[in-house]
DNA sequence: GCCGTTTTCGGCCCGACTGTTTTCAGTCG
């Protein structure tokens, strides 16, 4: 899978074509074709070989062949002119905030500025304050935006921002005179990762939430302050948005601010194309306002269903929609049980009861408490005469608990040469297996896909856990074909996780919807170590819907009989 | 550079806020 490599490419060419201030359509063209490879479920290269590039939205004749030589050459000759012509450091210049191409361009042709110092010594010198269309007051920007700059952490994962969000959320309704507030945004959309906070509000009172809104205690600095939207910049490095807007135009403004860019895009030319505009308003033909009180309006205003949000990536979703055949998706409270949890027996710090009352302070009917495998020592593997013992207790207590049932599983490693870490007399004994490496991370490709593959293979398995390894902001993805696990877990009916622990989320959205293509079936787990982290299981949820997941692929939803039917199936179809 | 139940050429999403400007360009989302 080169998708990545491909997409970098192509975004990298759109932002070398801002600079150089190409025609402004042709760069959306590359930003485009981009983010359409991001978001493929299949291989491009498989694509190319099919002949089938032309068919991506977007993609034409000419970027398909610039597309091709990319394969072929790992470049291609536009791309290569652009370097040549314009320092790659100046793309970085495009990350400070308040530096965009036309700024970047003009310091760049004036002082032949290549580097960050570079740039710093002339704000200080005031030279930049001397160019047209600068002041002093741009070069203070571009000061702070470098400073800004360096102790950037970049995008913050969900599970960090969302609670934050929600606490901010609380602070405004009881500190403002407020009718309506949501977050809206890529939280909104539930993405892994976020760059800021965006709250939309409704007020008659705007001024006065505005006002609020600048003094929260959080707050570290107020970049923007207008009538009906602040920007600020929160202590913990965040930007947060706020919006005031009249009630009449909540729906709208909340389809505009939910995003994403992309999908808005796509939304106002299909309005166009029916003669009809969109801003965060509503939705006009000429003077006159049809639609805007609610998103459904908007949506159905330019003759669309109501699209979740987090499916609008512009990955397709429109197009389903027009045909009528938007996927429905599985919904938050609609999850049954828990397929991946540690307690005290391992590495967590729940004892099983704990574990059983969460679940049930949840609405959860089913637990699986799968403990790491013997060899992981680190993470208090659990041996062998343990494992009994623990299956006794959950025996136990499952007699007791009427509406929620633990399930005696386990996290089992799979080792360096693709074996499990319990005999398979002991594998037998266990309800649910789940492995899963933790193990030999850099071994290279081959290896690695054929130990995860192997286990699949293995009759007493029922699906495998984190399946690529990556942790947001610490590890990447192992090297790993995914393609070939996805395969053999078709063929082998296996399942593979959904990992919600929100820094993994592994598999992320865009390999659930190529499992969901494929008809695999998918569990989400928490991985829980401690009660509280049960919660992370929306998180899960959150992915498995912008994989385009459906209850039909997803067994989480299943009551407890019917998943334990579900494991006995898996090992009986295995075992001839 | 893409694309077409008004088009194969002439379109291509839209508005708030800031700063440098006397009417608007640049940036951002």
């Amino acid at each position: 899978m080169r998708n990545k490599e491909v997409a970098e490419i192509l975004r990298k060419t759109a932002k070398l074509l801002e600079i150089k201030g190409d025609n402004p359509y042709r760069i959306r063209a590359y930003e485009r074709a981009s983010q359409t490879i991001e978001s493929l479920t299949k291989d491009i290269e498989e694509l190319a070989r099919e002949g089938k590039l032309e068919n991506l939205p977007g993609i034409g004749a000419d970027l398909a062949s610039k597309i091709r030589e990319i394969l072929k050459t790992g470049t291609f000759f536009l791309y290569e002119e652009l370097k040549r012509e314009i320092p790659q450091t100046l793309l970085t210049f495009l990350e400070i905030p308040g530096l965009g191409p036309k700024k970047v361009k003009a310091i760049y042709e004036k002082y032949g500025i290549t580097s960050l110092e570079e740039l710093e010594k002339a704000c200080l010198e005031h030279k930049i304050a001397r160019l047209p269309g600068f002041g002093l007051k741009t070069e203070e920007n571009i000061l702070k935006g470098i400073k800004l700059f360096k102790e950037r952490t970049g995008r913050k994962p969900l599970g960090e921002v969302l609670p934050l969000a929600e606490e901010i959320v609380k602070l405004i309704k009881a500190r403002a005179p407020i009718k309506e507030i949501a977050i809206a945004g890529s939280i909104r959309r539930m993405r892994e990762t976020v760059k800021d906070i965006d709250i939309l509000i409704t007020s008659e009172r705007p001024e006065e939430v505005m006002k609020v809104v600048a003094s929260l205690p959080l707050v570290e600095e107020v970049i923007a302050f207008g009538e009906t939207k602040t920007s600020v910049r929160l202590r913990l490095g965040i930007q947060m948005d706020v919006r005031v807007v009249d009630p009449e135009c909540w729906g709208a403004a909340l389809a505009y601010f939910t995003g994403s860019k992309a999908h808005n895009i796509r939304v106002r030319e299909l309005a166009l194309e029916r003669g009809l505009k969109i801003n965060e308003y509503g939705v006009f033909r000429g003077d006159q306002k049809i639609a805007g009180k609610t998103e459904e309006e908007v949506y159905s205003a330019i003759g669309l269903p109501f699209i979740p949000p987090e499916l609008r990536e512009d990955r397709g979703e429109i197009e389903s929609a027009l045909q009528g055949k938007l996927p429905v998706l599985v919904e938050y409270n609609e999850i049954k049980g828990d397929g991946h949890v540690h307690s005290k027996y391992s590495d967590g710090t729940a004892s099983l009861e704990e574990i059983l009352s969460k679940a049930s302070a949840m609405g959860l009917s089913w637990v699986a408490v799968c403990d790491h495998s013997q060899s992981l020592k680190v993470a208090g593997g659990v041996p062998v005469e343990d494992l009994f013992k623990k299956k006794a207790r959950i025996e136990e207590l499952n007699k007791r608990s009427e509406r929620v049932k633990l399930i005696f599983g386990a996290e089992v490693d799979i080792l360096s040469d693709g074996t499990l870490d319990y005999p398979d007399e002991v594998l037998k004994e266990i309800d649910f297996v789940i492995a899963s490496i933790h193990t030999g991370f850099q071994q290279d490709e081959r290896q690695l896909t054929s130990r995860i593959v192997s286990a699949l293979k293995h009759p007493l398995v029922h699906a495998i856990s984190h399946p690529t390894g990556r942790v947001l902001g610490e590890r990447e993805a192992y090297a790993v074909d995914l393609n070939q696990v996805m395969e053999t877990a078709k063929s082998y009916g296996k399942a593979l996780e959904i990992n919600a622990y929100y820094k993994r989320l592994d598999l992320n959205d865009i390999n659930t919807k190529a499992c969901v293509e494929r008809g695999i079936p998918l569990i989400i787990g928490s991985d829980a170590h401690f009660v509280d982290q049960m919660e992370y299981l929306r998180y899960g949820v959150a992915v498995a819907r912008r994989g385009w997941c459906q209850r039909e692929n997803l067994l989480n939803i299943l009551e407890y009989e019917d998943f334990m039917n579900w494991l006995r199936w898996v090992r009986d179809r295995n075992q001839k």
